[in-house]
RNA sequence: GGUCCAUUCGUCUAGGGGUGAGGACGCAAGAUUUUCAUUCUUGAAACAGGGGUUCGAUUCCCCUAUGGACUACCA
C-alpha cells in the first residue's frame, strides 16, 4: 500500500444529496486534505433500474457548492478511471470468476420469482448455508447441470459464499475492534444476472483498484463490512485493506430512526443540500442552498454533528476544520437533527463571514427576487446595517431589499386607529424639511424631527413609528434616519405621500 | 425474530474513579435599543436501571431496559 492517503465518496446517483451523504463528503475531504491526500469522487450507478437523470450533475454540483472539490472524478478524471462504476462494467465479472474458481463464490440460477417463493414459505429465509444445498446452483447441482445451464446461456448470478463458525473482526476507526459471526450473514449476491455487480463487489474492487487507503460511510454499511472483509481477503488483498471509518447516522429530530426527506417535508426543514427537482414527477424537494444557508454555516454544522474538537469552540472555517479534524474525536452514537441550531450556524456565519464573500451571496439572493442593485457600495452599507437581524440569506430580502426598491405594503396596524389630520399635517411638514435641508446628517435631521414633534405636541414615539413604516414598510430594521440618508431625501419624501395615502384610504 | 452498534440537560455535546458534572442551541426572566433584531446578565434543565470492583463510581466490568442500523439480483 502506498503511504499517500487516498479516499473516496461513493454516492449512488439515484436522486437529491442528503445531509448525511454531504456530511460523509465532509469527513471525506477534510481526512483527505489534512493528511495531503486525494479525494476522489465516484460514481456508483451499477442498479440500472434506479437511474435517475441528472443526479450525477446535482451531486457535483452539490460539492462544488460546499467547497468541497475532489481530485478525481468523472467530470475531471484522474489516473484511475473510469470513475462511473456503470462505464467499469468489463472489469468486475473476472473478479467474480476468480472468487468462483476457488470456491468462495458460486453460481446460482434461481428466479426472483423462486427466491421470493422461498421467502414466503420460510419465515427467516436467508440464502447461507442453512438453505444453500436447498437452492438451484453450482454446490447443489450436478455439474454437468451447471454446465448445460451455463452453455444455454440461462440467466444466473454469482454469490458469495459464507463461511460458517469463522469469527471475522476488524478495527473500525471510530468504533475500535468490531466483530461478526460468518455463517451469519447471508451469501450476498456479487455479480446480477445483467452482468453489473453488486456494491459488494464493486465497492472491493474499485476500493482496491484506485488505492483507497481509508474508507469512509454510514453507519448503516456495518452489517455488511464482513463480506466485504472476506472479499478482500479471498481476492487476495488483504494487506491492501483500507482502513474502516463507519460514521454516525443523522437521526430524525423527533421520535427516531435515520432522517429522510420526508421528515423534512413533514416538520419544514430542507434534508438536501440543493434542492432537487425529480425528473419524472416534478416535484422539488427543498435544499439548505435555496433555504438561505451558506455553505460555509451548512458545512459547519454538519461538522458539529458528531464531531468536536475538545474545547468550546463550534464555529470553524473549512481550513479550521482540516487543520483540527479527528476521527477519534467522532461520537459513536447518532445525533438528532437540529434546525434550530442549524439556523443558529448559519446566524453566526452571516456575522462572521467576510464582506465581500457575504455581499456576493446577498447579489444573488436580490437577482432571484428582482431587486436590483445598481451600487455595490451601497449594497455594502445596507448589509453592515442589517446582518445582525438576518439568520437566512433570504432574510435580506425582506430586511435589506426596502433600501433598493419602496415597500410594497404597509404594517398599518399599529397606526392607523391612533391616526390624526394633525399627524398628517406633521408629515408634510417634515417632508418639507427634509427637501428643505439635504445636507443635514442623519443625527441632525433626527434632531429636526424631535423638534417639530415636539412643536406640534406629539411625543416622539408617537410619530417615530409610524415614519419608520412608511419608509421600510413594517415595524423592523435599523434607526430610522439613516434609513433617510441612505435612501435618500427625495426617497424619503416619496414613501412618506405613499404612506400618508395608504393610511389615508 | 436474528446480528451488530449505541445510551450525560428537550437537542448537539465536554468531562472522566473524589467535579458546584462544563459549553452551545432552544426556552424563561431582566438590562440596553423611542421599531425589530443584535448584545449583555441571570435562571430552569442531564450522567437509563440493577448488580458488582473500589474507601469512593456518572466514569471500570456484567446484566437488563431502551433506541438505532441491517437482514434485496438497492446502495
Amino acid at each position: 500500500m502506498s503511504d499517500k492517503v487516498r479516499v473516496r465518496f461513493a454516492p449512488s446517483p439515484t436522486g437529491g444529496l442528503h445531509l448525511g451523504g454531504v456530511r460523509t463528503v465532509l469527513f471525506n475531504y477534510l481526512f483527505a486534505r489534512q493528511h495531503q491526500g486525494t479525494f476522489i469522487l465516484r460514481i456508483e450507478d451499477t442498479d440500472q433500474s434506479r437511474f435517475v437523470s441528472g443526479a450525477e450533475e446535482y451531486i457535483s454540483e452539490c460539492l462544488k457548492w460546499c467547497g468541497l472539490h475532489p481530485d478525481e472524478s468523472p467530470e475531471k478524471g484522474g489516473p484511475y478511471g473510469p470513475y462511473r462504476q456503470s462505464e467499469r462494467k468489463a472489469i468486475y465479472r473476472q473478479y467474480a470468476e476468480q472468487l468462483v474458481q476457488e470456491g468462495h463464490a458460486y453460481y446460482a440460477f434461481d428466479t426472483p420469482e423462486e427466491l421470493e417463493q422461498k421467502r414466503r414459505q420460510i419465515p427467516n429465509f436467508q440464502y447461507g448455508h442453512m438453505f444453500r444445498s436447498e437452492m438451484r446452483n453450482s454446490t447443489s447441482l450436478p455439474k454437468e447441470e451447471v454446465k448445460q445451464l451455463l452453455d444455454s446461456g440461462a440467466p444466473y448470478v454469482v454469490r458469495i459464499k459464507m463461511p460458517v463458525g469463522e469469527t471475522i473482526s476488524f478495527t473500525d476507526m471510530i468504533r475500535g475492534e468490531v466483530s461478526f459471526e460468518t455463517g451469519l450473514s447471508d451469501d450476498k449476491v456479487l455479480l446480477k444476472a445483467d452482468g453489473m455487480p453488486t456494491y459488494h463487489l464493486a465497492v472491493v474492487v474499485d476500493d482496491h483498484l484506485m488505492k483507497i487507503t481509508h474508507a469512509f460511510r454510514g453507519e448503516e454499511w456495518l452489517p455488511s463490512a464482513p463480506v466485504h472483509l472476506l472479499l478482500w481477503k479471498y481476492l487476495g488483498w488483504e494487506d491492501d485493506m483500507p482502513q474502516w471509518a463507519h460514521l454516525p447516522l443523522i437521526l430524525k429530530p423527533d421520535g427516531n430512526g435515520k432522517l429522510s426527506k420526508r421528515d423534512g417535508a413533514r416538520l419544514g426543514f430542507p434534508v438536501y443540500a440543493m434542492s432537487w427537482t425529480d425528473p419524472a414527477s416534478g416535484e422539488v424537494i427543498p435544499g439548505f442552498r435555496e433555504r438561505g444557508f451558506l455553505p460555509e454555516a451548512f458545512i459547519n454544522m454538519l461538522a458539529m454533528l458528531g464531531w468536536n474538537d475538545g474545547t468550546e469552540h463550534e464555529l470553524f472555517s473549512l481550513d479550521e476544520l482540516v487543520e483540527k479534524f479527528s476521527l477519534g474525536r467522532v461520537s459513536k452514537a447518532g445525533a438528532k437533527f437540529d434546525f434550530e441550531k442549524a439556523k443558529w450556524f448559519n446566524t453566526e456565519w452571516i456575522k462572521k463571514l467576510e464582506e465581500n464573500k457575504l455581499r456576493t451571496y446577498v447579489e444573488e439572493v436580490f437577482a432571484q427576487n428582482n431587486i436590483s442593485v445598481p451600487d455595490r457600495d451601497k449594497l455594502g452599507v445596507v448589509i453592515g446595517m442589517v446582518k445582525d437581524r438576518c439568520h437566512l440569506l433570504t432574510d435580506f430580502v425582506l430586511q435589506g431589499g426596502y433600501f433598493f426598491k419602496s415597500p410594497e405594503s404597509f404594517d398599518l396596524d399599529a397606526v392607523k386607529p391612533k391616526w390624526t389630520e394633525q399627524k398628517e399635517e406633521f408629515f408634510r411638514s417634515f417632508a418639507q424639511i427634509l427637501l428643505e435641508h439635504r445636507s443635514l446628517s442623519s443625527h441632525e435631521l433626527e434632531e429636526k424631527f424631535k423638534e417639530l414633534a415636539t412643536e406640534k405636541g406629539f411625543k416622539i414615539g408617537e410619530v417615530m413609528l409610524p415614519y419608520r413604516i412608511m419608509l421600510v414598510g413594517g415595524k423592523f430594521g435599523p434607526a430610522v434616519f439613516d434609513i433617510t440618508k441612505l435612501i435618500g431625501e427625495e426617497e424619503a419624501v416619496r414613501r412618506i405621500d405613499t404612506g400618508l395615502g395608504a393610511i389615508g384610504a
